[in-house]
DNA sequence: AAAAAAGTCGAACGAACGTTCGATAAACTT
DNA sequence: AAGTTTATCGAACGTTCGTTCGACTTTTTT
């Protein structure tokens, strides 16, 4: 319900029809409508992050640490997408207690890509990038699959997690027919300012 | 208050009590509730687009293009980041014909992203990847924004817009010292079932 | 100055909200 | 078999919801 009509959208009524169970009777098992939202955001969230864990475990290349995380988030979020939906697109309706230790996972969990990406850093395997952009960036374009991913005719999870940090870590670009840098600095706002000239 | 408490924990008499008009002087200027998430997103929808088609216009260098799509996007988002927020978050809160008509929009805008990402083929500029997962990751990235950029500490518009299409473009790997390919096809399955082997 | 239009509001409408209570039934423990 | 815990529910609680109505004031038009 959450998922189909957001937090405040889905009403305990909603819940109590579809679940089959009387309106009371759900407060036999959960004590309020935020406990609810909390208890599946939590599970969800340190699933995720036990699983990321597990993963990481024994691995030095910081490389293949930013592909398996790729990879362990993509598949969870294609193979659960309800949870992740609510995890993903409720956070704000969590409030006090709940939301506080939500949001202490979610930093674990960002502490480690960011770490990863320190690693990668060091070893001279990125560019010298805003880190934090780098890592957002990255986070934004595997949490915004929710909102476009059909499975019908969009990549399974091992592609996409595959096309992902394949684009995170060289683009788009096909390097011989796009000069890197150099125009980009190069009279930015000019040509924002003046749309009408030519290329 | 849409922004604040999303559209549906947001009351009309929240609205009421912020705009300082009272309850039934909302309804004589906008007949709903629904109606009034509408015009918000409407309205800013349109905007965005519109100021894309104008700076757009004379521009044939896709990649030129594309940086200002990424501008355009992300200035309009820090500048406005509360309607933003309204419109990418609250966007299924919308129903019926309302939905029907912003859904449009949003895919006039996504067939302006996929057709410069066609032409940025066409002319060798982009490697081969999934144009769709291409496309939508960059929205992915840019639409993120509004759930972490903090005025503060991150950059503006302008430096952001640079980083975000550089990421898109060439990635953050130096191409030095991460080889491309090759590893990423052999082992995956292997490499994601048993995490405890050294790299 | 009279008439019409536009603006504003208090009070109320029925419906839906999250939550609680007391009763009843089913399942275990002694 | 009696007693206790666990499970389940109908009915109701007080509150808030989106919306409407009729009355009143202000502004504009004639």
């Amino acid at each position: 319900m959450f998922y189909e009509k957001g937090y405040e959208g889905a009403s305990i009524r909603d819940i109590s029809r579809a679940s089959g169970v009387s309106l009371a009777g759900l407060y036999y098992y959960v004590e309020s409508k935020q406990k609810l939202l909390y208890l599946i955001q939590a599970y969800t969230f340190k699933t995720v992050l036990g699983r990321l864990e597990g993963r990481l475990a024994g691995v030095s290349d910081p490389v293949e640490k930013l592909r398996i995380l790729v990879h362990n988030h993509l598949e969870y979020f294609l193979r659960h997408p309800v949870e992740m939906k609510v995890l993903s697109h409720e956070d704000e309706a969590l409030e006090g207690a709940y939301r506080k230790e939500v949001l202490q996972t979610k930093r674990r969990y960002y502490a480690i890509a960011a770490g990863i990406f320190e690693e990668m850093r060091a070893r001279g395997a990125a560019r010298r990038v805003n880190p934090r952009v780098a890592v957002l960036s990255l986070f934004g374009m595997m949490n915004w699959v929710y909102t476009w991913h059909r499975p019908k005719i969009d990549p399974r999870a091992d592609a996409l997690a595959e096309a992902v940090t394949e684009m995170f870590l060289h683009g788009v670009a096909d390097g011989r027919a796009v000069s890197r840098g150099k125009q980009i600095l190069a009279g930015r706002a000019r040509r924002i300012a003046a749309p009408g000239r030519a290329a």
